[in-house]
This record gives structure tokens, C-alpha cells and sequence, in this order.
DNA sequence: AAGTACACTTAGGAATTTAACT
DNA sequence: AGTTAAATTCCTAAGTGTACTT
């Protein structure tokens, strides 16, 4: 059999087998590409490049771009809505700080000094706004001004360097209030800033200020750090980066709670007769009785979760004595009832009520970070309600408590004003002044007890485009380091050593095949797996050398594929299931830190998750510069959405199935049926026309338009188009009805891939990246037109 | 070595907004 | 103008991975 194995490029089959198949049938098969197992090499070589290179290599085809795959199924429930692409959005005004790595540290400290100031705490609301550097999306208010054209993105003034970051794109202000500086870039903000500055400044900030500067001094070395340097030049920290230091100044308004409980009085029936129920019982109550309509209705460990947490609020020997006997349906329709009354308000109504909440919320929605305006990400704490947890979740239907403020620590610079707690006679639990991090505030997850949920900047803030940066950058590195890893994997199949084949066949799969790393996971948690947790009867070997995947991943989303593979990786699995039950693990010499101690050792740095991004970015941007130039707009967007589609296969990327989705193919199919009588029409009125006769009549027993044959020959063309167009639709549709686009581009695919292609194919952005993208990669957005990942 | 704490990224679905139809 | 589909945003769960503890 030529399977692959033996070299070079081995064809992945990739099927997939449920259910969902069918649809996939189609493109399935085709084969997978090449993968050139190169020559050996030591696999500590360095990376080729760093920043800018356009330089691109053949073999870094991930494996798994060369497999085909047919859709995957998902087990999930329906729910809404595909999606395609495309929008145009007005451009965000984004400014982009950026990475300016070849200064050194320390001039970037001394910029910030006494730079704004606020001048009196009084009126929060608009002090320090007035006079930082907003970066990141516009706020909700102002949008609607922000209407400019885009700007092609290949007019960007040619010398723009790279790497020194000055954003190219700037955006008129938009206008208001808030940002008058906005057009400045920050880098030269920071300039701007220095002591002198008019601005005055604010003696809260002076002394933070000293603060900082005193704080570099002390800096100790964290070797976390040390190591992220040497691979990647650009990983430093931003602002002020001493080790590991995030920020030097931080100023925000701590979080907002969501609006006590408000009892609506509507009971229950217990057997039948109505119970009174105190608000927090009644609270509860509400919260399941809300949920009626979902199909955790259907699951007995969501009851269970739920009853054991309220008979506890309902007390010993309450009424109701279990929940079988419980009718929340009263509830259910008041609620269903209330819904309809907000959807019914007139659009007025429901404007003032948002801007209401706006104006409530305004002043959490931004943190100044280094003197910059960001957004932050979630200000709102999470109110109480049942726990959903994903797939089989052994907590679902737990009550999650409500949150206050003294379960709240916050995280703020040094000699700024703490935020007011705003709950009136309620505190904060702690107030830190910790630079070492990024989160703004924490609590304990009220349904597992020791994790945390931290309140974080927004995605469009610097901070996490640095940090977004760094990960493309050490992922692109993996690409001057995968052949040799590709070399010592593939030689250590057959290490005698059980440990050493098994973490050959880990890596191997983690880059074929995209999986995540897999850590351990509790028992009151969803049985999921990965990759150093796949068990036994995940990976069902089907000879001469396929493997069959079957198992459920992150989010409870099944994983199911065929692929096939070396035959020395198909003996070792065979082997390592071989004396083992179906539930054991297949790789029980290994787990996540063992595989990545183990990478660390072969690219600095190097852990299982970077395969993810590499696959996924290395495939795009292969994917995009394959042959073809040219083609309109229109085409290339095609193109890139085809690519798009393909990282998310690989990724396992998947939604589920809009529940209106099947009527809306048939409707689609009637369209199409409709249009074609049409051109049947206007196909005998041509030939009737040419013979000088009139039109017949219509369906509906008209006589139709007399027209004269040019006119019908161009009637008829429309109408094929528009027929072409819709079975194109047709089948995108279908076609993406399960996959899930957003994710990779969200987390996987370097910006610059796409922004370099866009530059090059003179496709605006806007076509590709939403408002919110643009804000979040506006990193990216000055890179180079060669630039490949 | 294993377990735990912590911090941060990645993820799909619900809710909301906007665009496209009719 | 009302309706529906598509697009976007919001929400928070569920991962990864490192450092610290025992």
C-alpha cells in the first residue's frame, strides 16, 4: 500500500464518520498534503527569524492542512444562526502602542513620570479620561460617528517601519468628549508626557511615579521572564517591564454589581396549591423556573444540584418536601410574559433604558494603564444563578451564590484612589497594589471554590496585544525549529524506552493533528480529554494504519476522525493499549508537564499549545499564498473564508446547528425553484419575442411585460446569476452550518497574515476583521505587505 | 513527584444589534 | 414598518501552563 508512511508527504485520510457526515461527503477526501519529512537536523536550531521576515518555507505545512476532513458532528444542541462573513465596518479608532523593542527600558520609564493628572477626585467621572490616550475601540456612544471610509490598507505610507510601531492607520477622533488626544499615537504621547509637560499633574500620580521608579530598582529576576527574552525579542513588557512587571500605573473604578433581587411575588405550586416563599427562596425558585424550557430539564443531575441547594434556602421542614411535587410554571410564564413586554417596548423605551445603564456603567468601563485609556474587558460581576456547565457536568444546576463586595479584591496602583465600593455600607475584601499581574479585580468562583474569576482589560487593550504578539512570535519560531522536531519524533516511534515513544507519539499527534495538550482533571468536572489524557477506547487502531478518534474535548465537543498515519505510530499505539481496559490511559508514562518539559527541551519555550497556533497560522497563510493573484474583492474574500474554514476543521472548531437552520435551507431551495420558473418564463418569451409574438401570460394570468429580446437576454442572464448566487449560498451555508469560524481567527491566526494578505490583495480589512478585531490586532495592522507568518 | 494555587487564554452559546428582505 | 437572518457582542465556562507547596 503506498500509504505514506514511509516518507515525505503522507496523505491523512481524514473522515469523519457521524452523522453529521453526510454533508461533508463532498469534500472529503481529498488528500492531505505533504508534509516533507526533512532532513535531520539537530533540533536546537534557532529560529530564522524574528519580526519581519518574508521569508517562507515550504515544509512548514502543517500536517494536518494536508488532510481532509469532513465535518465533524457535534453533540451538542441545536442552536442558532450561521454565519458567513463580510462586513464593513466603520474603522475603530485604534491606536496601537507598540512593541517599541529597541528602546531601551529604560527611556521607556522615565516617560511616564507626573504626566496627567486628574485633577481632583471629585467628580470621577470625567477627570482622567479627559486626559489620557485612549486606545482600543471606541466607546458604545460614539460609534455611530465613526463612519470614516477604510482606508486601503496598501496606501500605507511605504517607509513605516515595522517594528518600530508607529500605527499607521490613525483614525480621525471620533468625536467626543472623552478623547481629545486620540490621534496622537502613544508612543509619542509617552513622549509628550515628560516632566515638564503642561499637563499638570496630580499628586496621586506623582506618586506613583516615584513608586514605579523605585520599584525597577528592586526589580528580582524572575527566571520566567529570562527565558521568554531569549526567544523572543519582542516579548518584553511593555511599559515598564522590569521582571515581570506589567504596568506601572493603574487607575480604574473597580466593578459593578448587578441590582439586588427584586421579588415579584408570583408562587410556585406544592401538589398543586400555591406556597408563599421568602425572596431569597422565591430568587431561586426563579432561577429554575426560568430555565423550563431548556433541556437541562431533562438532566437528573441538574435537579438534584438544584434541589440539594434549595432545600437548603428553603429550611428543614419547609412545605416542600421535594421537587417532584413542585409546579414553577406560574413563574415560568410571568417570566415568559415579562420577556415579551420588554420585546414590545418601543424603541424609545428601550433606548433611554440603555442609556440609563450606560451612564450607570461608563465610569467601570475604562482603566488608565501607563497614563493610556483601555477598556476593560468585564466589569460587571457575575450575577447569581444555576451553574451550566458544558456536556455532563457533574455541578450543573448548583446554585452559584451571589457575589459582594467583600469577596472582592482588587488590584490597583500604589497611591491612587481606591475604588468606592458601591455597594453603600459594604468594602472590598482586599485592595492590592500588585504590578506583577494584570487583573484589576478577583474573587473565589462561587462553584468551585478554589479557582478565580478575575476581571481583566479588554482585548483591544495594549496589555493584551503585547501579550497576543508574543504568542505569534514564539509560534512562528516553532517554524525554523519543526523539522527537526518532525526528525527526532519520528525517530523515537521505535525508542525501546515506553516513555520516549510515547511522548514521540504525543508530539506527533499535538502537530498532526492540532489537539490540546490535555491536562488531568478533577472528578467534579466534565470527562473530557486530551491529547496526555486520551484513553484507551478514544483511539481505536483500524488496520493496515488508521487510527480511529472518537472522544470528547474542551467544551464537550466530540472530536471524531480518521487518520492515517506511519505505521510505526500505528504499532505503538497499538502497543500501548494492548493489556489495558477501555477506561485506563493510553499514554499512562505521560502528562502535560512531562510532554512539555520535554518540548522546552527541544525550542526554548516551547510548549503544546504553540503546535496549535503554528498549524492553525502556518495553514492560513500557506492556504492564502497558493498560486492565485488577482481576483476581485469579492473573490478573495472566498478565498480567505475557504481558509479560514479549514484552520477551524483543524482546530475542531465547531457550533451547533441553528435550530432554524433546516427551514431555512428549504426556503433557500424554494427561492431557487422560483427563480428558475422565471427564467423558464423569460426563456419562451425570448424565443416568442424573436419571432415578434407577445408574451404569454403569467402564473398568475397576467399577460407579462413586453420586452424586447435584448431586454429579456439581459433579464435572463440576471436571473442566472442570481440563481448561481444563491446555490453558492446554499452550499456555504450547509457547508458551515457546524464550523465555527470566529474562534481561529479570534485566537489562532496571526493578524499579520491576514493584514499582509489584505494589503497585498487589495482587500480592505474591514472585509475580514470586525470592528472589535480591528481594535484587538490593531497591533498588527502597520506589518509589512511581505510578511509571511 | 505530586498536588495546589494562580494567572491567563481559549471556547461555544445566548443575547443583542444590525442588515436584508418583503 | 415589520420580520427574519446574519453579524456582533456579551457572558462565563473550560482549557493551558508555571510556580509554589508538601
Amino acid at each position: 500500500m503506498n500509504y505514506s508512511s514511509d516518507e515525505d508527504d503522507k496523505p491523512l485520510v481524514f473522515k469523519r464518520t457521524s452523522t453529521a457526515d453526510k454533508l461533508k461527503h463532498s469534500g472529503q477526501l481529498k488528500s492531505a498534503s505533504i508534509r516533507k519529512q526533512e532532513k535531520p537536523s539537530t533540533s536546537t536550531k534557532p529560529p530564522s527569524k524574528q519580526e519581519s521576515d518574508t521569508e517562507d518555507s515550504e515544509d512548514d505545512k502543517p500536517l494536518s492542512s494536508r488532510i481532509s476532513t469532513a465535518p465533524k458532528t457535534n453533540t451538542n444542541h441545536v442552536k442558532k444562526g450561521s454565519s458567513i462573513t463580510t462586513s464593513q465596518r466603520p474603522q475603530p479608532k485604534v491606536k496601537i502602542e507598540d512593541s517599541d523593542d529597541e528602546k531601551p527600558l529604560s527611556s521607556k520609564f522615565t516617560v511616564l513620570g507626573p504626566s496627567y493628572k486628574k485633577k481632583d477626585d471629585s467628580d470621577d467621572d470625567k477627570p482622567l479620561s479627559s486626559r489620557v490616550k485612549q486606545n482600543g475601540s471606541t466607546s458604545r456612544d460614539n460609534n455611530q460617528i465613526n463612519k470614516k471610509p477604510s482606508i486601503g490598507l496598501n496606501k500605507r505610507p511605504p517607509n513605516v517601519e515595522r517594528l518600530s510601531g508607529q500605527p499607521s492607520l490613525k483614525k480621525p477622533k471620533l468625536s467626543d468628549s472623552e478623547d481629545e488626544n486620540d490621534h496622537i499615537p502613544i508612543s509619542q504621547r509617552m513622549k509628550n508626557q515628560s516632566p515638564s509637560g503642561t499637563k499638570s499633574s496630580s499628586s496621586a500620580m506623582q506618586k506613583v511615579t516615584k513608586v514605579n521608579s523605585s520599584s525597577l530598582k528592586t526589580f528580582k529576576k524572575s527566571k520566567k521572564v529570562e527565558k521568554k527574552l531569549k526567544y523572543s525579542k519582542s516579548s518584553k513588557v511593555p511599559p515598564g517591564s522590569g521582571e515581570g512587571q506589567k504596568w506601572t500605573t493603574l487607575v480604574h473604578n473597580g466593578v459593578i454589581f448587578p441590582p439586588p433581587y427584586k421579588p415579584h411575588g408570583i408562587k410556585i405550586l406544592y401538589k398543586g396549591k400555591p406556597v408563599d416563599l421568602t425572596p431569597a427562596q422565591e430568587e431561586v425558585a426563579t432561577m429554575f423556573a426560568v430555565m423550563l424550557d431548556t433541556d437541562y430539564m431533562t438532566k437528573p443531575v441538574f435537579k438534584e444540584n438544584f434541589w440539594n441547594d434549595w432545600r437548603k434556602i428553603l429550611g428543614r421542614n419547609h412545605t416542600i418536601q421535594n421537587l417532584e411535587d413542585c409546579d414553577f410554571k406560574p413563574i415560568y410564564e410571568w417570566h415568559q410574559r415579562e420577556k415579551e413586554k420588554k420585546k414590545q417596548m418601543s424603541t424609545e423605551e428601550k433606548k433611554a433604558i440603555k442609556e440609563e445603564k450606560m451612564k450607570l456603567e461608563e465610569k467601570y468601563m475604562w482603566a488608565i494603564v501607563d497614563g493610556v485609556k483601555e477598556k476593560v474587558g468585564n466589569f460587571r460581576v457575575e450575577p447569581p444563578g444555576l451553574f451550566r456547565g458544558r456536556g455532563e457536568h457533574p455541578k450543573m444546576g448548583k446554585l452559584k451564590k451571589r457575589i459582594h463586595p467583600s469577596d472582592i479584591t482588587i488590584n490597583i496602583g500604589k497611591g491612587v484612589p481606591i475604588p468606592e465600593c458601591p455597594i453603600p455600607g459594604e468594602s472590598w475584601k482586599e485592595i492590592r497594589h500588585d504590578n506583577t499581574v494584570t487583573w484589576l479585580a478577583y474573587w473565589y468562583d462561587p462553584i468551585n471554590g478554589k479557582d478565580f474569576k478575575y476581571v481583566f482589560l479588554a482585548a483591544s487593550s495594549s496589555l493584551k496585544g503585547q501579550s497576543d504578539k508574543v504568542k505569534y512570535e514564539k509560534a512562528r519560531s516553532l517554524k525554523g525549529y519543526i523539522e527537526g522536531i518532525r526528525k527526532a519524533y519520528t525517530r523515537d516511534f521505535g525508542n525501546k524506552d515506553v516513555t520516549k515513544r510515547q511522548v514521540a507519539v504525543a508530539t506527533y499527534l499535538i502537530d498532526k493533528l492540532a489537539l490540546r495538550a490535555g491536562n488531568e482533571k478533577d472528578d467534579d468536572e466534565a470527562d473530557t480529554v486530551g491529547c496526555c489524557t486520551l484513553k484507551v477506547e478514544n483511539v481505536e487502531p483500524k488496520p493496515p494504519n488508521i487510527l480511529k478518534f472518537d472522544f470528547l474535548g474542551k467544551d464537550s465537543i466530540r472530536y471524531q476522525n480518521e487518520v492515517e498515519v506511519e505505521l510505526p505510530v500505528f504499532k505503538a499505539i497499538q502497543q500501548f493499549r494492548t493489556g489495558k481496559k477501555s477506561n485506563d490511559d493510553l499514554f499512562d508514562k505521560l502528562d502535560t508537564s512531562t510532554l512539555n518539559a520535554h518540548l522546552k527541551e527541544l525550542m526554548p519555550g516551547l510548549t503544546a499549545k504553540v503546535f496549535r497556533t503554528y498549524n492553525a497560522s502556518i495553514t492560513l497563510d500557506n492556504m492564502l499564498n497558493k498560486g492565485m493573484k488577482g481576483g476581485n474583492v469579492a473573490e478573495n474574500v472566498v478565498v480567505y473564508n475557504q481558509a479560514n474554514k479549514e484552520v477551524a476543521i483543524i482546530c475542531n472548531h465547531q457550533r451547533s446547528v441553528s435550530k432554524s437552520h433546516s427551514a431555512q435551507m428549504t426556503r433557500l431551495n424554494e427561492k431557487i425553484e422560483e427563480l428558475k420558473g422565471v427564467l423558464k418564463e423569460l426563456e419562451t418569451d425570448l424565443a416568442r419575442a424573436k419571432k415578434g409574438k407577445p408574451p404569454l401570460k403569467g402564473s398568475d394570468g397576467k399577460f407579462r411585460r413586453n420586452m424586447n429580446p435584448e431586454a429579456l437576454e439581459k433579464k435572463i442572464d440576471q436571473t442566472n446569476a442570481k440563481i448561481e448566487k444563491m446555490e453558492r449560498d446554499k452550499e456555504t451555508k450547509e457547508d458551515l452550518k457546524t464550523v465555527a469560524l470566529g474562534t481561529s481567527k479570534i485566537n489562532y491566526l496571526d493578524p499579520r497574515i491576514t493584514v499582509a494578505w489584505c494589503k497585498r490583495s487589495e482587500v480592505p480589512i474591514e472585509k475580514i476583521f470586525n470592528k472589535s478585531l480591528l481594535a484587538k490586532f490593531a497591533w498588527s495592522m502597520d506589518v509589512d505587505p511581505s510578511f509571511r507568518f
